[in-house]
DNA sequence: CCAGAAAATGTAATCGATTTCAATGACGCT
DNA sequence: AGCGTCATTGAAATCGATTACATTTTCTGG
C-alpha cells in the first residue's frame, strides 16, 4: 500500500462496506464489537488516517479553532496558548495560531478563515474587529468568537479578561505605599480599552491618595520596547521628573529601565519601575521587575471553554464577562524614594 | 442571502453553469471577459468565498504549510515566522504554527497533519523526527519537509542553517582577543547537532589559541533560563572559576548573568558573557548582551522558498545545505578580564 | 416454526468545489 | 449552402468521508 489508504481500501480488505468502516472507526454502537475491533486493527495496520478535507466538507466542522494575537513573538501569549491548546485538545480540537501585527487586512483574513470553513471558532486577542463593510457588519454576534484579554465594546461578544483598572490601581498603590508622590504613567496605545482601563486604575489610585497628576506625567506608548525608552526620555526631560513609573506592560518597562540606566539613573535607587504582564524574563531582568501577573493559562483555559460551549450550541450571556484575578509580584525594581 | 453562498448560487443568479463560475473565478481563459467580469461582480456582491474543504478535497492541495517549532513562546522564532509568512503569502499559501514542547507525541501529530491533508508541506525547526515505527520510516525523503535552524542527519531532507561551529568559534575568539584564558561553555542539550556544533566551535577556538579546556568547563544546559542559572552555579563553585562564559543561547545567558549578579559578581567586570541568538531583548538587557546574531528573516525566507520549490515538483539536492551568515554583536557584557 | 422487532450491514445521496468530456454556437471558407 | 474549426459553455464525474434510508440477518416470544 504505497498510496495513502482511504476508507474504501479498508472496506475491501475487511469485506464490509464503507459505511460500516466509517461507523466502526467512529465507535458507533451500530457495529458489532468484533467487526469494530477487526476494522480498528486493519486501520492501524494500514496506518489509515481520515482525510480532513473530506470529513469536514461532509460534517461542516473543521474541528479546529483560531487563536488570533497581535504578535506571536510576544512571549506573553505562550502560556495562554498552552491553556487554550490543552483545553482544545481534550475536546478533540486543534488550534491554529494567527498573527495580525495590527494589520487590518490580516485581521479580516482570519475572520474569513472562519467563513471558509478553515476553523469553527476563534479566540480574539487583538482588541479589534475587522473593518465594517467587508460583510461582517451584521450577525457578528452570532459568530463563534470569544474575546480574551482585550475588550471590544458593543459587539455582543463574550469576554474573558482581568480587571485591568483594579490591577493597575493596586500596582500604583504599592508605589504610593513606598512613599512615592511623583508617579508617572507610560500607557499603551489609546483609545484601546485595555490601555484606558490601566490608565484609569493609575488615575484612581493617585486621586484616592490625594496626589496630583500633571498632564505631562501621562505619556502614551505602543507596548513596544523602543516606545518605553522614548517615553522615558520624555518624562526625564521634565522640570520635575517622577520618582516612580507605572508602565502599562513589561516590554516597555524593560525599555524604560534600560533608558534610565543609560541616563545614569539607578533602578530602583533613583527611580522605581512597575510593569504589567510578568513576562517570564522579568524575574531574570536586572533589577528583577515588580509587575502585575495575569493568570495566563487560566485565561486560555476559560476562553477555550467558553468557545466550546458556544460551538456546542449553548447560549452565552455576553454582558457578563469572565473576570480572572491578577497578582502583583513585588521584586527588585521598586523601593522607597531617595531621601 | 443569509446562508453562506456557494458556487451554485452564483451560477443560478448569473444564469450559467457552476463549471463556468468556477472557471471565471479562477480567471481561466476559457470564459469571455464579460461573463468573467459579471461573475466576479456577483461573487463580490454576494460576498462569496470558496469552501476550503471542498476545494482542497478536489484539488488535493490545502494551500497551507506547517511551521513546527519547539516553543512558539520563544521570541527567537518571531522573525523567522515573519520571513516564512511573507514568502508563503506571495505564493498564496498560509502558514500554520505548530508547537511541540519537545513532546514526541506532538511531533508525530504534526507529521500526521501532512498526511491528513491539513497542510501540503512543513518547515521543521525541532531538530527531531517523529519516532520510527509510526509508519514514517520509509519514504521520509519524499515528504515535502524542510529542516531549518536545526540539523537532522541521514534523513535526506533539505536544510537551511547557519554555520554554528564557525559562529561559535568567532564568539570565543572575541573573548580570547580580550585577554581571557579561562573560558567556560554552557552548551545546549546533547547530543543535538546544533549544540554539538556550537561546542565544537568553542573547542576549536580554544585549541587554536593553545588554551586548555578542562572537562569541568563544559557544562550541559537545556536552552532554558533556569538551566543557565544552574550551570552558572556549577561553574563558579569550581576551584578555578572561569573569567568568561560562552553560552549556547541568549536565554541561558540571561539566566547566567542573573545568577552572577546574585553571587555578587559583576558582568562584565568580573565575568564576561557571550550569548547566541540575539533575542530582541538582548540589547535592552543589563548589561547589553554580546551575542551571535542569526539572519532570522532570511532563514524563514529561504526555508519557505525551498519548500515552495519542492511543492512545485523541483528536485532538491539535499546534500548541499543552504548556509546563511551570522554576525557577532559586541555589546556591554564582554570586557577584558580584571587585572 | 413463524411473525415481527431489533440489530447489523449495505446502498446511495450528500457536502461544495474542480475538471473531463461532450455539446453548442459562431465564424470563415469554398 | 455546407462543412470544418475554434471559442464558449454545460452535464456529469470526481475527491473521501458521513449518514439517511433500505435491506438483510438475528433474536424473541408465542
Amino acid at each position: 500500500m504505497r498510496e495513502r489508504p482511504k476508507i474504501k481500501d479498508i472496506a475491501e480488505r475487511a469485506g464490509v462496506s464503507v459505511a460500516t468502516v466509517s461507523r466502526a472507526l467512529s465507535d458507533s454502537p451500530l457495529v458489532t464489537t468484533e467487526t469494530r475491533q477487526r476494522i480498528h486493527d486493519l486501520a492501524r495496520e494500514l496506518n489509515y488516517r481520515p482525510n480532513v478535507s473530506a470529513r469536514s466538507l461532509r460534517t461542516r466542522r473543521a474541528m479546529s479553532v483560531l487563536l488570533v494575537v497581535r504578535d506571536v513573538g510576544n512571549p506573553f501569549y505562550l502560556d495562554i496558548l498552552k491553556g487554550v491548546e490543552a483545553t482544545a485538545r481534550e475536546a478533540g480540537y486543534s488550534v491554529l495560531m494567527g498573527n495580525t501585527e495590527n494589520d487590518p487586512a490580516r485581521e479580516t483574513e482570519y475572520f474569513n478563515m472562519l467563513r471558509d470553513g478553515h476553523a469553527d471558532g476563534m479566540i480574539l486577542m487583538t482588541g479589534k474587529l475587522p473593518p465594517a463593510g467587508g460583510g461582517w457588519t451584521g450577525g457578528l454576534a452570532r459568530l463563534p468568537v470569544v474575546v480574551a484579554l482585550e475588550i471590544i465594546e458593543g459587539a455582543g461578544l463574550p469576554h474573558v479578561q482581568v480587571d485591568n483598572a483594579d490591577a493597575a490601581r493596586e500596582a500604583v498603590e504599592h508605589l504610593i505605599s513606598l512613599g512615592h508622590r511623583r508617579i508617572a504613567h507610560i500607557s499603551g496605545p489609546l483609545p484601546e480599552l485595555m490601555s484606558l482601563h490601566r490608565r484609569e486604575g493609575y488615575r484612581q489610585a493617585m486621586r484616592d491618595a490625594g496626589l496630583d497628576v500633571p498632564d505631562t506625567y501621562e505619556v502614551r506608548g505602543d507596548f513596544l520596547l523602543e516606545s518605553g525608552q522614548e517615553c522615558c526620555r520624555k518624562l526625564f526631560s521634565l522640570r520635575e521628573p517622577p520618582t516612580a513609573l507605572f508602565v502599562a506592560n513589561d516590554e516597555m518597562a524593560y525599555g524604560a529601565a534600560y533608558e534610565l540606566r543609560r541616563m545614569g539613573r539607578d533602578v530602583p535607587g533613583d527611580v522605581s519601575v512597575v510593569g504589567f504582564d510578568d513576562l517570564y524574563l522579568s524575574k531574570a531582568f536586572y533589577p528583577p521587575l515588580t509587575t502585575v501577573g495575569q493568570p495566563r493559562a487560566e485565561i486560555g483555559h476559560a476562553a477555550m471553554g467558553l468557545l466550546l460551549d458556544i460551538l456546542s450550541g449553548a447560549e452565552i450571556d455576553c454582558d457578563e464577562p469572565i473576570i480572572l484575578p491578577t497578582v502583583l509580584h513585588i521584586r527588585g525594581s521598586t523601593a522607597p524614594p531617595r531621601g
